[in-house]
DNA sequence: CGTTTAATCGAACGTTCGTTCTAATTATAC
DNA sequence: GTATAATTAGAACGAACGTTCGATTAAACG
């Protein structure tokens, strides 16, 4: 507990938010390749170029490191989900662009997404909490579209869309670069078998 | 490295095999909930009972724990789901056993499953490939059935059962058995959203 | 019974971990 | 240019980890 209790630094060094971005990189990085608990903060330090204490300044404790990874993560997905989906005029097309939004993503962010994952239940008490809400909104903003493709059955909603979660948060245990260069392909074959088994419900 | 370099014990205490199932029981629940990373030998000896110690007398080391887990349930998996096959006529019937056994096998070994697939990365070298030579049978053997029902596309029946195993293997993420009682809905649902799906691509 | 061996136990070893403390260094403000 | 705050560096702490070892108990067999 070293920043977050103290009041603000209120002069900062010019590279304060390019420090905070490196780590916080290197850290997806490194708890996307050993998992959270076994990722050191040493190995995290290293990565970022940075002394291990140094690590301590930015942020209150391993864990609050991948709460800040976490959050930033989730709402940046929440967020271009929603600007994607202003643009869209029917459910259908915002079910595509649920698809379209989760697997660009992805691709350009498969480590921070795979901590999103796969360490879901790494975090305990306040932190947890704050994630669990962010968390919440995707999903019932993703839920809410699978319903009125549906046509309001709440209850299968939930389900479909559950499964659907499922098919998207697997991918970064097959996604090849080399095999499946085409990610607008398979966005648009997840969405093919999803939005014609639904409508059949 | 204990028991497996040594010859076998020729005389067995009669409870040998109950142990041992009690330690594999006691570790699948401890990982489960920790994560192998987080878990550690003493909670897992604590949960079954057993000294420290008399973890090293049946396994070799918290590896081999995890391997042994891995194999036993992996192939309990491919081994239910083949018998189940045998008595299906046609691919439709084929895959929602598929979907069935997974769901059943689900909520009868929770926690050995969820280590299964929460875990696939925490072994490496001889370990890991051994268990990801069972895995990939269960793989192509969902594939092949897949493919029977799309008819043929090699390529999409791949992304297909991809997709498939995403929506199985994410339910430990979100099952309740008091809200989701009747299993069988559950599968019944996915089979339907999935059929419907892929006969259309 | 005594002997042999399987099974269990308690204690300890060496390592790595997250975290903290203090000192030194660098950047910013007046 | 000097005072002050922000940042980095190095060393160390105590705790927890996986694993090992030697001794001890329990069971099998003559």
């Amino acid at each position: 507990m070293v920043n977050r209790n103290k009041a603000r630094p209120e002069r900062r060094n010019s590279q304060y938010e390019k420090r905070l971005a490196t780590i916080l990189k290197a850290a997806s990085k490194i708890i996307a390749r050993d998992g959270y608990a076994g990722a050191s903060v040493r190995d995290v330090a290293a990565a970022a170029r940075i002394n291990l204490s140094g690590i301590y300044y930015y942020f209150s404790g391993k864990d609050e490191l991948l709460f800040a990874l976490q959050r930033h993560t989730f709402a940046t997905l929440v967020e271009t989900l929603k600007k994607r989906c202003e643009q869209c005029a029917t459910p259908e097309e915002r079910l595509r662009a649920v698809i379209d939004n989760h697997f660009e993503f992805f691709i350009t962010n498969m480590n921070d997404l795979k901590v999103c994952v796969h360490e879901i239940e790494s975090l305990s008490g306040k932190y947890y909490d704050e994630v669990l809400t962010i968390r919440q909104e995707y999903y019932r903003l993703v839920r809410d579209i699978v319903a009125q493709c549906i046509g309001g059955a709440k209850k299968r909603a939930d389900l479909a869309a559950l499964f659907l979660f499922g098919s998207l948060n697997w991918v970064y245990m097959w996604y090849d670069p080399q095999k499946n260069a085409d990610i607008r392909k398979l966005s648009g074959h997840l969405a093919e078998v999803f939005l014609n088994g639904i409508n059949k419900m």
